[in-house]
DNA sequence: GTCTCGTCGTTGCATATGCAATGAACATGG
DNA sequence: CCATGTTCATTGCATATGCAACGACGAGAC
């Protein structure tokens, strides 16, 4: 039992968290600096860059921020004149979020920079350990999903949720009331 | 070229802070629920299991933290019992922290989950892909030790410094200007 | 001794964050 | 039609965070 020895800098959690923070932090400065915008705002825009078009909802499942963080920076972007919020015309909750051509033409000034930073921490990979260390993340990622303590992944995560109209309930596992969070 | 072909979920930082928070958020809730602590609080427990004995400056270079959330992290959890603040005796200025009997009992009644939880992540890779891993982050860390603009790496980041620090105060002949942050 | 400079820990303050609660817009069932 | 439940986006609010001061202490020059 030597519980009492413990390196907390050989611990992933600890090592994986030092690493990512200090990857978005170097990132930070391309889109911070140049362009006054926090890490959401940045990841708002990109996402949009893709999805020509999305919600609110859509931004929060893509990009890894919950609902609150994306309202407030599309808010934000909306004040700077980066995007545009319309109402969905096929329901009135829904805020059809897009770029304004300012929008865009931010994104795709600062995406160079964005590029270069990532370029260089891939350059000291080979294309065989680029496609293990995704690997390796994928199955990490993996471990968290089969744990019902963890957070669902964000992304491409409708393993069977997308109910088609008028579909009857052979949702079984699933939970019978998915309450809005 | 195509500038606006850009995928977000494929890109390496983006990546890398999806995963980590969500090891660091799954690991906060063994730390979390059952304690009451934050992350901030988490590592200095931890730490000071370790170096037995540590200054607030050493905790902020030695746990990802800087030097006022270790400050408040510290105040927190003297309050609560679990660690001590003294007065080093060879420098005024020092505060020597250290674990109480109660603080060493919670970090080794958590440490076995934490650990589990690692062991869970751990245990779909195999010894080679570990040790890839690792050295992966650590290539990727020492491109970012290359680069001015981002922040300096945690830990053992004495690049010259052979000099054994048995001494708490005494960095005397190093860098003639290192200023305060 | 005094003066200056550097370091240590703390605090102020503006902002960011996370979670719950709210209000509006559909959907369904009577 | 109204009643109920659900989803979407926003807001409130308590707390966390990051950065820049700040005061206290110590080292060295003179």
């Amino acid at each position: 039992m030597t519980d009492t020895a413990f390196d907390l800098s050989a611990f992933l959690p600890y090592r994986l968290a030092v690493l990512s923070e200090r990857v978005s932090r170097r990132l930070s400065v391309e889109y911070g600096q140049s362009h006054g915008l926090s890490m959401a705002e940045w990841r708002v825009l990109v996402h949009l860059l893709c999805c020509d078009q999305a919600s609110v909802r859509e931004i929060h499942a893509a990009a890894n921020l919950d609902k609150p963080r994306v309202s407030r920076a599309v808010a934000r972007l909306d004040g700077l004149g980066l995007l545009r919020k319309d109402q969905a015309e096929e329901d009135g909750r829904l805020v059809s979020i897009s770029l304004t051509d300012e929008g865009r033409k931010a994104v795709v000034e600062i995406l160079p920079f964005a590029r270069a930073v990532e370029d260089r921490l891939t350059g000291v990979l080979s294309a065989q350990e680029m496609s293990t260390l995704l690997d390796i993340m994928e199955r990490l990622h993996r471990v968290l999903d089969r744990d019902p303590l963890a957070r669902p992944r964000p992304g491409m995560n409708r393993q069977t949720g997308l109910r088609e109209r008028g579909a009857h309930g052979g949702d079984h596992g699933s939970s019978p009331k998915a309450r809005d969070r």
